[in-house]
DNA sequence: CCTACCGATCGGTAGG
DNA sequence: CCTACCGATCGGTAGG
């Protein structure tokens, strides 16, 4: 709901409607709304960075890596597509020190992202592009798959990383 | 403002107090909130549908066009982070008839840059990948710079621009 | 462009 | 998990 409406056009009277209870006994589950979104986010985070630590520290060519770390973000994009566009789209309705925490995470994400491209740069594997830039794109697609991605569609995920790793890697050109 | 919190979050009462009025005069200028962010996106997929119209049917290259393209989509973006960003985020908060206008509007677009690519592999230049899923990814990967683009930065416009056909169209890979 | 105001709805609490 | 309710705020209108 969060995902469709948005956070601030979400009211405690529509989540209370949708699971059958009145908004006032949503508190008995909930701390506040802004606490409900909180959960969303660190809860998809944590997705993300098991996802990376499994694969950071592993000896393998740079471009095996990149290939596996865009496989597993692909796959935790596809199956859980409402929880990652709250996470991408949402997560700046926190306030404050909540919106920090969500930004320094987000940041990290990135960084380790961009550790392993550069890694591939300097093997001289990767061509002399600009890592920053270069990963803030390739994250930037992978992030907007949940805008368009239809679970029952002609891509499975592993498909979609396949081709997405191809692009990237080989380039458009012949 | 609608960028920064939000169509939902940001009040009349919020866009009154930015312009100095009260949110009842706010009336004499536009029709409703919603006619607002109509406009805004209107006026921002007009400058992307400009700049499309003056590369579209020109005869050149299929790799120059697309080049030329996405010079131009970063030029549209990096010049109005504020409007592209509520072009591309904030426009689903349109009711009904507007939001599926909208709609329409973003997913011709998107078939157009589409045109181009699939022309460029229909000749032999381009390799054989999907040009539906290359062109989302493109697009994704353009339309997010207003995410992190700092205009005071180290990258100008248009040598953003360069790097990005550089990485798409040559890859990673050395 | 203002004051004054409308009915509706907001997140959340009290008390059971 | 409910009823009853709080003060605040919402988009918008009437009338000047």
């Amino acid at each position: 709901m969060f995902r469709e409406k948005g956070y601030a056009g979400t009211s405690m009277r529509d989540l209370a409607n949708a699971v059958g209870i009145e908004a006032a006994s949503l508190y008995n589950h909930i701390k506040s709304k802004e606490d409900l979104l909180l959960q969303i986010c660190v809860a998809v985070a944590q997705d993300f960075f098991d996802a990376l630590d499994e694969v950071k520290n592993v000896e393998m060519p740079a471009e095996k890596k990149l290939a596996l770390v865009i496989e597993k973000h692909v796959a935790i994009v596809t199956q859980n597509l409402d929880g990652a566009a709250v996470f991408l789209h949402e997560w700046r309705f926190l306030r404050k020190d909540n919106f920090d925490r969500l930004k320094n995470i987000r940041k990290k994400y990135r960084q380790e992202f961009q550790t392993i491209v550069q890694a591939g740069v300097e093997e001289g594997v990767f061509r002399n592009i600009n890592p920053k830039l270069y990963s803030l794109s390739v994250l930037s697609a992978l992030n907007w798959i949940y805008d368009w991605y239809k679970p029952n569609g002609e891509l499975t995920p592993s498909e979609l990383a396949k081709q997405f790793s191809y692009i990237l890697l080989e380039g458009l050109k012949k």
